[in-house]
DNA sequence: GTCTATAGCTGGATAGAC
DNA sequence: GTCTATCCAGCTATAGAC
């Protein structure tokens, strides 16, 4: 027999296999060319279905791409809670760009992010994902830089930003890059590795360090 | 009379106004929307001439961003020689963003980028374009951290590819910003001139910095 | 809930008139 | 060199059978 309930999973299942093939499509097919065909055929199941559930191709869209982010940032908040330096969120960012072949979630915001710039229906739903990124980012920098001579001389709102907008670049480039380039990533490191190390001056360099710094804030206003 | 040099000049003529159009259609309504149709009406002329100058929308695309961004790129060349610092290297980069709301290279470069994730025949042009980007980037920090403490403990080649795709990125995320949000230039701003401050320190304090960065130097191979 | 069928577009690419 | 005409594939979205 077929009660409410079985129909109800079924369609959830239905629903739900919609936004894996949408995010799926997205990712191995690029935004271009995700379409309520493409997608549902993938799917395995009728295009009609999407008009059904979403009632449109961008409202799946959106719907896919905020629980995935919801669920890959989840994953990540634990792991960049343990982050104690900034040597240990770059590893964390190369962990990520590691899992990111497998999983794309950035790869996703990437394609959604460019589709944006000219798809106004695109545009909310993008800033919506990216900004779950950006708030777990943005936390972690301010716990890191708390108690450091570089406290209060960044915005570190605009600097989660600016990491994730650099993170998302790095991405794309990663993606139509030769097999003999250097990952961009790895250049991150080595100079990240640079500043720590600097900022873990002892003795008199690092008393001179921090006096330089001072002045660097008391007239950070006027340049 | 028709000579051969008129037909030819004419001919000229549509295949770069076809050139023209591609450019602006990428900017304006994205990489998705760019077909031969679109493309050729914004050019005033019929769609079949694509295939007659370019055997392909593709070959289109390729020989467009090549020619834009060449040009784009000898511009900014000269500009780039007279730079002598990373700060003066950050506010150019401003300059180039504020001109690129107009003129729109990088964000073609963008759209390609995204669209290449996916698209065989757009991987090879966007690749060769950055290429063109990234060799000045390269060339300009390459003379910037000459005679510098930083040279030999950055790899210059792998530093301008992430610059070059921090700019990218950067440049996408502006594009789906409100007008309220920080831009992700400033926030790079200070953290440059902070940096460039430090690396100015004169007396006992410098001497301490350039013996850490010794230090780092000698230990630079094992993390 | 899921399907088929359909309307009405837009797409790439080519043939052939001029 | 540029046009019209054309083929056929794919698209969104809806109507309506089951």
């Amino acid at each position: 027999m077929t009660t409410a309930e079985d129909q109800s999973s079924r369609g959830n299942d239905t629903k739900r296999r919609l936004e894996v093939a949408a995010l799926a499509t997205i990712r191995e097919e690029g935004i271009a060319r995700v379409s309520a065909r493409n997608v549902a055929s993938r799917a395995g199941c009728n295009q009609a279905s999407i008009y059904y559930h979403f009632g449109s191709l961008h409202e799946l869209l959106t719907a896919a791409s905020l629980r995935s982010t919801e669920v890959r940032v989840a994953t990540y908040r634990q792991r960049l809670a343990t982050v104690d330096s900034l040597r240990e969120l770059v590893a964390l960012a190369g962990e990520m760009h590691a899992e990111e072949r497998e999983l794309g979630n950035v790869t996703v915001l990437a394609q959604m992010l460019a589709g944006g710039q000219t798809d106004e229906d695109l545009r909310e739903p993008t800033a919506a994902a990216l900004q779950l990124w950006i708030t777990e980012v943005e936390a972690t920098l301010r716990r890191l830089l708390a108690d450091t001579p570089l406290e209060g001389l960044i915005d570190v709102h605009g600097f989660a930003r600016t990491v994730s907008a650099a993170f998302i670049g790095i991405e794309l480039m990663e993606g139509i890059s030769g097999p003999n380039e250097p990952s961009p990533l790895d250049t991150l490191e080595q100079l990240v590795d640079l500043m720590e190390t600097l900022l873990e001056l002892g003795g008199v360099g690092g008393a001179a360090l921090r006096w330089q710094m001072g002045r660097v804030r008391r007239s950070g206003g006027e340049r």
